[in-house]
DNA sequence: GTCTATAGCTAGATAGAC
DNA sequence: GTCTATCTAGCTATAGAC
């Protein structure tokens, strides 16, 4: 019973950084254990499952993330709805240091063929849906309307990260992050 | 000096279909090979590079075809203009299977680290948006306002994609694909 | 709990027969 | 041009010392 040498907090945002820039099949045992201050059979201690489990921890590490920097501040109807809405936006600039960083559902969303990766994205993504369905339909739109509004919020942030980086221009994040607030407060 | 077994264009679309689905760490020249119907000698004899040319002959022949179903189908201002778009997004439907496929450009963006993929990325894309951008010019907006719609337009692809795999759901396709016309012909 | 050492395998890549 | 056979390096994963 040696004492930890990276809190479990600590360790899963560095792997979670290796996943994202590489990929599932991209970051070897060793990417992931080099980046954490680890050797790879200590990472097997923490994660006895393996590469499998490894990213299976990262997307619930980001599940929690989500809830505490997206969905609990949306939906706290105590505050502003504009207010709540221009917070969960700058969460997701610094989630996505300004476009530079892709995005973790993506980038474990690829190859791998492991069921249970899928399901754990497909339960973040459906969070976050829900919860900015939930503030479209607090300000005033009929729920039909709010799924529309909430869907386009999920494309333009996936899509703009995308054509960000590939025409290498991060202006087109930021301009999308803005295009959210005038999506749910038009300028008429 | 034996005949060809399989002709480049029926190879590329074979290699092209496994880096999309496996990404490009995540296919291996077995992967590769096998789908092809070759052997992994055969493979390095077409493409001495190995991978990397692979996947550069693949992102070429990406541009071959966005050439021929989307630049040059959309810039024909012989044909109406609203044909045109209703064109090339048929032909981004077939592209995509109506959701069910990725991007091989965004499979391809991932990990690699290799520089020359990511220009021949950036290269498809540009002239996907200088193509859509001409189209909203054609049709009577600014410069400024084109850019904007054909920024759109590409973010609305790569992200309903991303949004319809991730929550299973090819409607979010569908609806925006739909949504890419009433983005240039907007309904009053 | 972390480490070194290593097993067993598959990856990318090459040599040479036909 | 395609194939079988093979090399080496790197991979995932485990055993066992401390």
């Amino acid at each position: 019973m040696r004492p930890q040498k990276i809190e479990n907090a600590v360790l899963l945002e560095r792997l979670t950084e290796v996943f994202r820039s590489k990929g599932y099949e991209g970051s070897s045992l060793n990417d992931l254990a080099t980046s954490a201050g680890l050797k790879k059979a200590s990472l097997y201690h923490r994660f006895p499952g393996g590469k499998e489990e490894i990213a299976a921890a990262v997307l619930q590490f980001t599940e929690v993330w989500s809830k505490k920097h997206v969905e609990d501040i949306i939906r706290d109807t105590k505050k502003p709805a504009r207010q709540r809405l221009q917070e969960v936006v700058h969460n997701i600039d610094i989630l996505y240091a300004q476009g530079e960083k892709t995005c973790i559902l993506r980038a474990l969303s690829t190859d791998t063929g492991i069921d249970s990766l899928g399901e754990l994205i497909q339960e973040t993504m459906n969070k976050w849906l829900g919860s900015f369905a939930f503030f479209a339909e607090d300000i005033g739109y009929t729920p039909k309307e709010a799924t529309q509004k909430a869907t386009q919020t999920l494309i333009n942030i996936q899509g703009s990260l995308i054509i960000s980086k590939g025409l290498n221009d991060r202006r087109i994040f930021k301009n999308a992050l803005n295009s959210i607030t005038t999506l749910y407060y038009p300028i008429t």
